[in-house]
RNA sequence: CGAGGCAUGGCGCAGUUUGGUAGCGCACAUGGUUUGGGACCAUGGGGUCGGGGGUUCGAGUCCCCCUGCCUCGACCA
């Protein structure tokens, strides 16, 4: 950066975990509130929220689900039932142990998730096989004890969708766990222009009372891995317990087969780790709250000046999320820098010389290129723009993600890769949990994922040297 | 939850060593001049020093407890 623009963000090179807090508070997404490790979501935060869940609710509708809502509390014995659920939740349930000044009965649990409220529903709905499949997504907050916490990234309370299906076979949930996934992936890089790898969880890093659980993996830039989001294919743990069962066309009873699967407003933090830099938020045009910001230069000629922001602003709000910003109290120079810092795609300047020749000035804020556009182009060439922006974005994290890949063959220099260069290390592992854990004990790092783009990089375990099973990514992370 | 650090107008800080009744910059309000990368002048408002307790004639400053935030670790979306 040739220049230090803004003043309030402390450089990502020098502190990243304070630039990232800077870029929350001083971007007025979110802040701390007198709750111990929860924080408000700002308006501004919010916005990119709603945003996100429009174009993630489209595609779960799209794919045949509806929403639904279920209650926050649940019943202790609820809880409990599936032993490795509770077993995996129980460090980080808050309780509601009173209602006024009477002891419950039965304590409540506030929702750390809704897999059992939710099954116990099912086992009441769910009779026959033509009830299957159950398709049904929440939006809602959970909560979660944390012990530390960090806005957006993990906090007490948080919210998320949560989506929980139901069905006849096997192979169905299957399909239903890898569809979800698809749909995470697709979500996250066509609208968030965050890349991810794709892939499984190990034994060890799966949710609680899952068969197997599917994740999407980001890297955040400072090399760090972040869980972007995942999905679950639960078996029949959950169906068995709850008995969830339905007469089949066979004419036999049966357990059906579940999924779940969730994203969270982790993923406002995942895009602010990705794309942003020492000026503050980038944000994606498909998400961002504001896409166009025209900041009117006024010069000797306020009164046209204004006159024509106000026009231009009239003509582009049909197309493109835009706002005008004609305060007085701050300069333009003012204005460059606070939504540089709040991430707008695209800053709109008009003042005297760009009214002279009908024009306006465009200026990028993922590349701080300036274009001068005719005033009777400017609709198609912001549209374009805009979509160009959304792709660079995306490149530039691929790129970033690709050369913070190292692909390692010995246990040395997997270590010396996560102690030294950062990023994401691609090994060979013979499948053994044990050796997954020796390598969180001695560098940190965890197994982010077995990836569903296999490749051969040799034949043996990075650790211990036996008949290798799978490539797979280990990453220090979030 | 373990180790370390921090807490003084909205924000950033000084004052704490050697107790004496709180100050600076930015921000804010009003008026004026300005406006193509965080403008300038003038005037003005605002804090009881994270919370509680103690020592003292007197505590932002010394002692004890609590809380919150940040970093690292353990645990997790």
């Amino acid at each position: 950066m040739e220049e230090k623009y803004v003043k309030e963000i402390t450089a990502k090179s020098e502190d990243f975990s304070q630039w990232y807090v800077d870029v929350i508070i001083k971007g007025e997404l979110a802040d701390y509130s007198p709750v111990r490790g929860c924080m408000v979501i700002r308006p501004y935060g919010y916005a990119i929220w709603e945003n996100m869940q429009k174009l993630l609710d489209r595609r779960f509708k799209e794919t045949g689900h509806k929403n639904a809502y279920f209650p926050l509390f649940i019943p202790e014995s609820l809880l409990r039932k599936e032993a490795e659920h509770i077993e995996g939740f129980a460090p980080e349930v808050a309780w509601v142990t009173h209602g006024g000044q009477e002891e419950l009965a039965e304590r409540l649990a506030i929702r750390p998730t809704s897999e059992t409220i939710i099954c116990s529903m099912y086992s009441k709905w769910i009779k026959s096989w033509r009830d299957l499949p159950v398709l049904i997504n929440q939006w809602c907050s959970v909560v979660r004890w944390e012990k530390s916490t960090k806005p957006f990234l993990r906090t007490a309370e948080f919210l998320w969708q949560e989506g929980h299906t139901a069905h006849r076979t096997e192979e169905e949930a299957e399909e239903e766990t890898l569809l979800m996934l698809e749909v995470y992936r697709d979500f996250v890089e066509t609208e968030l222009a965050l890349p991810v790898i794709k892939g499984r969880k190990s034994e060890n890093e799966k949710f609680a009372g899952a068969l197997r659980t599917y994740t999407i993996e980001a890297m955040m830039s400072d090399g760090k891995a972040l869980q972007a989001g995942t999905s679950h294919n639960l078996g029949q743990h959950f169906s068995k317990v709850f008995d969830i069962q339905f007469l089949d066309q066979d004419g036999k009873l049966k357990y059906v087969w579940q999924t779940s699967w969730g994203v969270s407003t982790r993923l406002i933090g995942a895009v602010i780790m990705t794309h942003g830099d020492d000026r503050g938020l980038k944000l994606p045009p498909r998400i961002a709250p504001i896409q166009v910001i025209i900041v009117p230069i006024f010069g000797q000629q306020k009164e046209a000046v204004l006159e024509k922001s106000r026009e231009l602003y009239q003509l582009l709000k049909n197309h493109f999320r835009v706002e005008l910003d004609d305060r007085d109290e701050h300069t333009p120079g003012w204005k460059f820098n606070e939504w540089e810092m709040k991430g707008v795609p695209v800053r709109l300047e008009i003042g005297p010389r760009d009214m002279a020749q009908n024009q306006v000035l465009l200026v990028r804020r993922d590349t701080g290129e300036k274009i001068s556009v005719k005033e009777a182009d400017l609709i198609n060439y912001l549209s374009t723009l805009l979509d160009d922006i959304q792709a660079n974005m995306f490149k530039e994290a691929k790129k970033f993600m690709d050369d913070n890949t190292t692909t390692t063959t010995s246990f040395e220099e997997l270590k010396d890769v996560v102690a030294n260069k950062k990023g994401f290390v691609k090994a060979m592992w013979c499948g053994d949990g044990e050796c997954e854990k020796r390598v969180k004990e001695e560098t940190g790092a965890t197994l982010r994922c077995i990836p569903f783009d296999q490749e051969e990089i040799s034949d043996k375990c990075v650790v211990c040297g036996r008949k290798a099973q799978k490539m797979v990514y280990f990453a220090k992370s979030y």
